[in-house]
DNA sequence: GTGAAAGCGCTAACAC
DNA sequence: GTGTTAGCGCTTTCAC
């Protein structure tokens, strides 16, 4: 009774046995043979060959996990969103995964699982897999007591400190505050006397950074640090925020931890009168597809998530297959500000004391250059 | 010699048999208690657990996947881009189907990628998966002769026909044709003599559906079917057909396949001086996060990602773990109009023809009351 | 170059 | 309620 079962009526899957007997040889031979092992004669590998393809076989590959130790396999947590930070992130590393030749699992965390990444990393755990990708994660501390989680296989953190015990932690796209110190700079050298802040939620460490990078930028030039005002990432919340900001006749330049709280703050300002860029300058981060074609243009910065993902996954791969050698070291991602048309030089400060006058939805009709950003957006 | 190696240095980890020693009971004892099975005494169950507590014990899912025959994972084939759609999907799958007790394997399948659907199919059936879902394919037909793979396990197809032979085929996510259909009539009831299309790239199953719901529409109620034009889903591509679609005086109403098409779209209008939604008024299609607060608000169909996840993955579910069942019946997803500020009645005649002589770039301070889409977005 | 034997850690079927 | 006996389909080790 070997061949068994294969309930629900569909024959049993052929093994590796049924192509040894087919072949004429033994079940080792076939195994070598599909492993691309040496020392297989030309002719043995042709009639293996032959015989898997008549019999549809495919290796079993909880068999070969059980039998190696090893799962081929590449574990990631994720945040359970369609943002498009996360799910570019997301995106990179499928790729690049399977062209290591490794599967992906993936385990999401939604803000405010109780569970949260510990959990997470637990059900990959649990699954098995080789190595552990924890992609952009918040910081649960507080509600979740234990942080450190210990893991057996190497682990790379993106966009956080490495908050894990495992073999190997690795590090990746930990450029955020640089890219914030460009956009931030960028403003300045328009003539800003200084840039206010629209933060994301400061458990993501995305968002802290930015922050960080904002508020380095702003000491290092002795300009005032204005009081940060936060948004949870969506439009809809850099709306709510930009309310709040245009009713302060200070306010000339604003840069925003992400574009769609930008999009979100660059409409608020249109409905409470203050034009961008005229009256207003506004930098966003990530460039996201729309970002060139919103109105105005939306001024940003691309983060390289391919590029994060790629770099990552490779010194990943090379920790979980030579566990004893040293590990690659990391590289600096590439820093790339956009500039369109929604940032511009500050009005000048009667304008501005204007401005403030009329706090009041402006007309339209104006007699004020439209800000168009040229015949086609750049890109 | 039997607890072996661990290479690299880790101890090998504790097998049921170890946990089995510890609390004086045999290793199927062990095994009925992490299997929640019934006829254990609380008191060896307590003991079980505990010793599996102190040795750190977590079970092998290779070796559960080798003798029971089943992975406990399903696996889905996505298109490897941060598309909103795509992206929500894979999301809202992601979170059903941890709560059904199944891992996740992801697999992309690229644009033009030469194996195809079926290539990645291979790649999850090749890795061992009780179930698959593929989401919102491309018809590759046509480049990758050999369509309908035959599949083992039952298969979920969202957003496209069942091309695939398996034991159990299943659909959700069909109603992009009536919700085109909605967003068709919408532009109708205000008074447009004809409704013209952006339409997505007609590889996609998606673009398709959507187109035929706008062509069916406009047929049905005995109007014009203009020219189609299509673009790439991305705002650039929708901006360049906006920019020939402002050319045409006599277009006053366009449905968009998707939203970051029509954002682009928009801003090809604006730049040509043509006014949405007095000149000319835009629907989107998926309702994205920011698409309330683009310039002017955008009128669109919310897609029901969530649902459409939800109930396929129980479908699905239901025909792996019933294999002799009937499958469960699909039911309709909810269709959700969302009217914003981007729709409204044509312009009279009259100011269609000068529109029409007035191609050029309409300038600022034109006196006509501003677009603006009320206080606060509705969403 | 090839094969035989052993066993990875579980679940399945049955005995007690 | 609990234990025994067999494999699941591979990889590993070592012999030839």
């Amino acid at each position: 009774m070997t061949r068994g079962t294969g309930r629900g009526g569909s024959p049993a899957a052929p093994s590796s046995t049924d192509v040894a007997r087919l072949a004429g040889v033994s079940q080792k031979t076939v195994s070598r043979v599909f492993n691309d092992e040496p020392y297989v004669s030309a002719d043995v590998r042709r009639r293996v060959t032959e015989a898997a393809e008549r019999l549809g076989y495919r290796r079993n590959n909880a068999a070969r996990a059980l039998a190696s130790g090893r799962t081929r396999s590449i574990g990631v947590v994720t945040l359970g969103t369609a943002l498009y930070g996360p799910a570019s992130l997301l995106m990179g590393v499928e790729r690049v995964v399977r062209d290591t030749g490794y599967a992906l699992r993936v385990v999401n965390t939604m803000e405010g699982d109780p569970a949260g990444i510990a959990g997470a990393v637990d059900s990959l755990l649990d699954q098995g897999v080789d190595g552990i990708v924890i992609s952009e994660p918040i910081d649960e501390a507080g509600e979740n007591g234990d942080m450190a989680p210990r893991v057996g296989v190497p682990v790379l953190v993106i966009g956080a400190p490495p908050f894990v015990t495992a073999p190997a932690v690795l590090n990746a796209g930990d450029g955020a505050d640089l890219m914030a110190r460009t956009a931030t700079e960028h403003l300045l050298a328009l003539g800003h006397t200084t840039v206010h802040h629209l933060a994301g939620p400061q458990r993501w460490y995305a968002a802290r950074d930015r922050l960080e990078g904002w508020r380095a930028t702003l000491t290092a030039h002795g300009k005032d640090v204005p009081e940060v005002v936060t948004g949870d990432w969506s439009a809809a919340s850099g709306y709510t925020a930009g309310r709040a900001l245009a009713e302060d006749g200070d306010v000339t330049a604003v840069f925003s931890a992400n574009d769609d709280m930008a999009i979100g703050l660059v409409r608020a300002l249109a409905d409470a009168g203050r034009r961008v860029p005229e009256d207003v300058s506004v930098v966003g981060f990530d460039d996201i597809p729309v970002a060139a074609y919103v109105t105005p243009p939306l001024t940003t910065v691309r983060q390289p998530f391919d590029a994060v993902a790629q770099e990552g996954l490779k010194r990943l791969v090379h920790a979980i297959e030579n566990p004893d050698a040293d590990p690659l070291p990391p590289s600096d991602p590439p820093i790339d500000l956009v500039v369109r048309a929604s940032t511009a030089p500050p009005p000048s400060r009667t304008a501005r004391a204007r401005g403030r006058r009329t706090s009041s939805r402006r007309q339209a009709g104006t007699p004020a250059a439209r800000p168009e950003g040229g015949a086609a957006p750049q890109h």
